[in-house]
DNA sequence: TTGCCATTCAAACAATTGCTTGATACAAAC
DNA sequence: GTTTGTATCAAGCAATTGTTTGAATGGCAA
């Protein structure tokens, strides 16, 4: 320890949160471990002494934004108890759109989410076996039911991913909205109307879906 | 001219294709002049000579990627002439999944757009201003029509947004999804028939919204 | 006090980056 | 044949990168 009013582990947090914002922001590569230093207030040399390296940094940063993420935002955020499978939905789509967005508590949880997808490291497999593929099971469990308990595993599948993929455009196409409408801020009460706009599109396809496949002969599904 | 076999324009055209596929690949930042030069069999010093600078050869590859792209799979592609919205919706899904393929015959132009979208820079507002906006456009003109021409313009941007969603999945969650199941490859056949499923589930999900908002009384809507 | 230990610090290191330079090659113009 | 302009080339430059080093700091136990 040394002789100032530092508690024992300040630096160590005060590093992994920086880094953390400052690699949502600019990604691994654009990230000097100068940047990081500087903005934390401390000596250079102490990434190296604390994480053993930026990437090592790197890896723990992202697993601290999503513990913090995750802490605010559990999956079933705003439900309550016993639910029906559209509230659960719901549910589903609200806590992921808030734990994702670009909230700075949230210290830059889905920023970190999309560049890795979008520029794969080890740290994309590590968060696909802490998280991501059970979130996936979650959600298909919850279709699975709204389709009336299909046994067709493709028609889950299909709609899974279209509720995803509406879920994933608020994360990935922030920029774009920002400059064709820059208007919207995209805050907690924005997210709960976007929530239930994609509730709303996503059921009544699976509706639709539902009654077509439930239809005697030879239902004109996708196949 | 030098005294080779090289016709005019030829070190200039190889660098542009080659800094296409390796900025695609490795994005702005993590790409080296070098790689480019290597690869394209060309002295380091061409592309000063030939574009000024890194970033000016971006944003040129960017562009030639896209001309590339769009000759391939114009936004009508395998539409014939006068066709309903529902066909030129399931056209415009199709040419869309097709044109951002990551068929190296489309010089990366998908995942140079994700990477721009990702970490924005002026390519970005270059991008929106010469092409994209439209493309928006036709995409809500199309929801339009197949919303019984509804005026409510909030209706007509939440399902353009859906849709859109449902394009760019296959984009940004490539990565995902090659680590979820490897066994997809994404070629033209794949995508021809995750286009019918776009098209399917939006199809569905329109048609319950258009019932839904005519209903005489006080429509359920998302308002 | 003395010695020990974790931590912090300024300085420097080797590697890599985009870019510049001056020389060279060579076809076409005069 | 001389000149001119375009294109290519090897070599090197200044700046920035992640990381290492060895000294300094200061609380704490002996």
């Amino acid at each position: 320890m040394n002789g100032t009013d530092h508690e024992i582990g300040e630096t160590r947090k005060r590093i992994l949160e920086t880094a953390a914002l400052v690699f949502a922001e600019h990604g691994f590569a654009a990230t000097t471990v100068r940047m990081i230093c500087g903005l934390a207030r401390v000596n250079l040399a102490a990434v190296n002494y604390h994480f053993g390296g930026k990437e090592s940094l790197y890896r723990e940063a992202i697993r601290h934004a999503r513990r913090r993420a995750y802490e605010r935002f559990p999956v079933n955020y705003g439900m309550s108890g016993k639910s029906g499978p559209e509230e659960q939905l719901h549910a589903f789509i609200r806590s992921f759109l808030l734990r994702t967005s670009g909230d700075e508590r949230n210290l830059g949880f889905g920023t970190l989410v999309m560049r890795e997808m979008v520029d794969p490291t080890s740290a994309l497999d590590m968060m696909l076996d802490e998280g991501i593929r059970a979130l996936l099971e979650q959600l298909a469990g919850i279709v699975r039911e709204l389709l009336g308990n299909a046994q067709d595993r493709e028609l889950v599948l299909i709609c899974t991913r279209s509720i995803v993929s509406q879920c994933l455009l608020f994360l990935f196409s922030r920029s774009v909205m920002d400059r064709m409408a820059p208007e919207h801020k995209f805050d907690p009460e924005d997210l709960e109307g976007i929530s239930r706009q994609v509730l709303y599109f996503s059921l009544n396809a699976i509706r639709g879906i539902s009654a077509d496949f439930h239809m005697q002969p030879g239902n004109e599904g996708i196949h």
